[in-house]
DNA sequence: AAGCGTTATTGACTTAAATCAAGCATTAGT
DNA sequence: ACTAATGCTTGATTTAAGTCAATAACGCTT
């Protein structure tokens, strides 16, 4: 069936493994990949232990990524959108390092590392994407934890908000306006910070104009001073 | 000069790139690798935006790498020890992301990424080793951002030594008895904390007998506790 | 369209850790 | 060995953000 998804004709393709792939190569890349069923909001995707054998390649919708405190409490590491791949953190020992829940129906494309690894001999254009993607999710992490150790509760929203933003640019949708898929809440336990201060600096920010949020709806009024605020 | 430092009979091999490789192999990842001039104290390793030539592996001492932020402050995102692999994170652009500074006399091997990559598509282990060794650091870091997002200053601190216990452990050092090699405002810096009250913790740790700290000194005295003081 | 559970907002109060300030200790350099 | 500089500790005070509490607004499900 010509209209079943492949790597060929993904929007995404840019942003996940295929980037810089020859279309053969692209093609060869495509018959390792499978579809995995849709998700519903809130359906597991991946438990933390979990043998690891594949990675997931984010097709439409968003998900999050979190492990449990030793009270069972939830601790966001990562929201994940379309483009993106997961299970990287889980190469070191074969097993996934973290729960991957769905925020709304998601599409996803399934991976298999042997498969990959295989390919990957062969093809250094792959090889070299691999180490990217995993390098900048690297780099992310590691600018995360400058950001929240040494901003404040404003700086840190305002540095959520613009860096979703330029997310949302990359994939092609709307750097301006966009919706939010996880809970307040999320964001919060995410950037350190209480539900409360969450709302209550989303509100601070409506109020002066640099910002205007419906609900889930966030319509980002001046880039520029949302920015500074960032610093 | 058979003097000269190999992988074959470096101690750290175990921890770093060699991991899983034959003896044949490891010579053959040997043979690209360079050993650097020896680091003092302060010295710079690489400068943020300096292109990407090389990954560093540790042989002996330590390092941190660190941001500046807006204001020129120092945000520093790791602690590199023996065995350790600097670099990983800039391969998403081929340029360094940080500033990356010897805490005290220490040496580097030298590894071209471009051999290293030609490398990696002849050896399998190679490759899956690159990926395990960047897999948890990206593991590493996302767990750490859990705690300090989730976590008193108590429960960092303690995190923070047990932490750097087991990787002395992992390392064939005494994990019960080590040097803190960076300042206390550097531990700061990292965790989130002020000098203050890194030293403040400290001190208190040592009044319930948890630690014994002398200067740079740390003796851990229970380490059941002080794992229990993380949670 | 009504009603219930979840999610979000707002206000009053508390607290953990930051900041400010001063003195002590260790290290490095002449 | 002596001095300067850097690093560390301790105490007093302030403050940003957390907690507690009550209400309001969504958004499912029937």
């Amino acid at each position: 069936m010509t209209s079943h998804i492949h790597c060929q004709n993904c929007s995404m393709a840019t942003l996940c493994l295929p980037y810089l792939l020859s279309p053969e190569q692209t093609e060869k890349l495509d018959t390792i990949i499978q579809r995995h069923r849709p998700l519903q909001k809130r359906d597991l995707l991946v438990n933390s232990g979990q043998k690891l054998s594949f990675l997931y390649a984010v097709r439409s919708g968003s998900l999050k990524s979190y492990t449990l405190d030793s009270q069972g409490g939830e601790q966001i590491i990562d929201f994940h959108l379309p483009g993106d791949v997961i299970g990287f953190d889980g190469l070191i020992d074969g097993q996934h390092r973290s729960y991957t829940q769905a925020l709304e129906t998601t599409m996803l494309c399934e991976i298999p590392i042997q498969s990959l690894d295989q390919l990957s001999a062969e093809l250094p254009g792959l090889r070299k994407q691999l180490l990217r993607v995993m390098s900048g999710e690297l780099h992310a992490s590691k600018t995360l934890l400058g950001t929240l150790n040494h901003h404040s509760a404003q700086q840190r929203l305002a540095n959520f908000l613009v860096t979703l933003s330029s997310r949302f640019k990359q994939r092609g949708l709307s750097s301006r306006e966009f919706r939010l898929s996880m809970t307040r809440a999320d964001i919060g336990n995410y950037l350190g910070l209480s539900v409360e201060t969450v709302s209550r600096i989303l509100t601070q920010l409506q109020q002066d104009g640099v910002v205007a949020v419906k609900s889930k709806l966030v319509e980002i009024r001046e880039l520029e001073r949302l920015r500074a605020l960032t610093l």
